[in-house]
DNA sequence: TTGAAAGCGCTAACAA
DNA sequence: TTGTTAGCGCTTTCAA
């Protein structure tokens, strides 16, 4: 906070420059017709004056503000992050910046996010899940621009979709368990509607097993989301105690499985002799531990990824196509050793 | 993006309310003097257009964007996403918003994503650690706006710091080894200037061991950050191979120190028997693994929250006091079973 | 290839 | 309490 003098604008650079403010606009265009000399002169000048562009005036007159806004539940989840990743990297070569915002798993704090984030008027809008308040439903219907609802596949899109099958996550999981011969299977978590992922998740899991015949009653809460490695543990240990015969327990994410895990370690329960595990979600963490935990990996990177390059498409393509586009993404089943017996 | 018409602006909510478009300027804003009738009015008649305010204009005629610029190293990081959400948290009641950026742990990238962020005439910046390339520090410094450097306690700070020092949170834990009776210590990790914060962790090793008279040269490295568990594991592998005798070992992070654990565990190396093993970080994963790990906590919630607190009060302050504040935190040594021998 | 004029949507400052 | 005027810093559009 050393020189507090009003920053230089561009009729500063244009003077020292000896050209108009107009030239020194294009000159700090890629494409736009300038002389490369007085490019270079402009250039030159600027960096004497430690000239830096005001993007938002240039949005506001452009009506172009290189602003991509993006919500997730929570910034600390290695999930979301990925997909943030991709978001970030495929939209940066565009000239596109993520405006990011997280709700906390809260659908009133979403509407209260969007209504924020629309104000500084971002040229598409990424929401994660299908669920939305209907106030907010309706601000991104009417925002004008491309929206993309990802890692879900709702029933009634908005616009666009980049996501997966939560409810079909869950049904590999129980299958491959069913084939290792497990049918005293429980679930863990997802036990609030709040966190509509997981939720689904854990009806995809009571379906599956009722298609199979297999009691499907075994649901052990865990709390609202996010889901801590010590609320999955805690979750384990209830659910031995009211069902001590349970011979495998589905997680809705990879860290109460890990917490479940843990836990089994503590209470001398063989994962996977006694007890198999399984999680959502690919993290590291089910990669490494000892045994490491079967687990489902959606692809956070991709549907990141594919979120902005569907945005860039419907940015770039001027044919004003009203085609709401939906890309389903395949989960991939992991298999690991906390559900494989190697007797 | 289905009405595709232009977005109302202030003019056509003043035209639909019958009033002048100041009027309802000072009608959206909490403090301004306007008659509650006619507020009324005017935001009946903006919810009727469905009008959003366009606070990037806003922005550019009253010289307040409303925006903090945040730049972490890494968005998937559980630590770094704790200071978010202390600044998100600490910024959203006085109508603040972060904007935010990752460096990829790579200080070239840091100065062209804080030129980037300097485009949209942040009210204040925050940069974690206190390392830059020379362009990025003379932006800094030049930009007009309060800089706060945190997660470190750089010697010669641009600004305000809000940090901790990580050379003492290795001290404190190499003497907790020392004092549970160990002295054959390795560092794992920390070995590149990428991670200054990590390379000042193993530089507070080297040092408090040669204080301590005790040799400090079993130095492990795992790459550049981040330094995944996998790459931990396969640190601590390297490690026992070739001082085979090492009774302890500080790693870098959290992450790190478990893929260790995980390693023992899978080598048969008894952990806390054979080999202590103390991380950084304070993530949940090391409160909740069996055994749980020693580390330390930087704070990193607060640290957010304490960046939060100085800019607001560097933002309200009229006066143009230009003592650069440096707020250090302390960092708190949490000793778990990893390192403790319960003989 | 460059410039001049007008205005993007809003608010500061002043006047009524 | 409300309105008027004049920009904020940039780009669009048209003319040179």
């Amino acid at each position: 906070m050393k020189s507090s003098r009003k920053a230089p604008t561009m009729a500063d650079v244009a003077r020292e420059a000896g050209v108009s403010p107009m030239t020194v606009s294009r000159a700090f265009k890629s494409d736009a017709y300038v002389n490369e000399e007085t490019r270079k002169a402009i250039l030159a000048a600027a960096e004497r004056l430690g000239y830096v562009m005001d993007s938002m005036a240039s949005g506001l007159s452009s009506r172009k503000t290189g602003f991509v806004a993006v919500t997730i539940p929570s910034v600390n989840n290695a999930n979301f992050a990925d997909t943030i990743r991709g978001l970030t990297e495929g939209l940066q070569n565009n000239g596109l910046q993520v405006l990011l915002g997280y709700t906390s798993y809260n659908l009133e704090e979403e509407e209260r996010l969007v209504r924020q984030l629309l104000t500084r008027r971002p040229e598409a809008i990424v929401v994660t899940g299908g669920k939305h308040t209907d106030k907010c439903r309706a601000m991104l219907e009417n925002a004008g621009i491309p929206v993309i609802e990802t890692w879900d596949i709702p029933n009634n899109p908005i616009d666009s979709v980049v996501g997966f099958s939560n409810a079909e996550a869950s049904a590999m999981i129980v299958q491959h368990l069913v084939s290792t011969g497990r049918t005293k299977i429980a679930f863990l978590g997802g036990d609030t509607s709040r966190d509509t992922r997981g939720f689904d998740r854990r009806r995809g899991f009571t379906r599956t097993m009722e298609q199979l015949g297999l009691d499907a009653t075994r649901l052990t809460e865990a709390g609202p989301p996010p889901i801590s490695m010590r609320e999955g543990a805690d979750a384990l240990s209830r659910l031995m105690q009211k069902w001590p015969d349970t011979e495998a327990v589905v997680c809705v994410s990879d860290l109460a499985a890990f917490g479940a895990l843990t836990e089994c370690q503590r209470l001398g329960i063989d994962v996977p002799g006694k007890m198999a595990i399984a999680g959502f979600g690919a993290y590291e963490i089910s990669d490494i531990c000892v045994p490491p935990i079967t687990s489902v990996d959606p692809h956070c990177y991709q549907i990141g990824m594919l979120s902005a390059q569907r945005i860039i498409d419907l940015l770039s393509d001027t044919t004003d196509e009203t085609t709401t586009s939906r890309t389903v993404l395949e989960p991939e089943l992991l298999i690991r050793a906390s559900t494989v017996l190697t007797s």
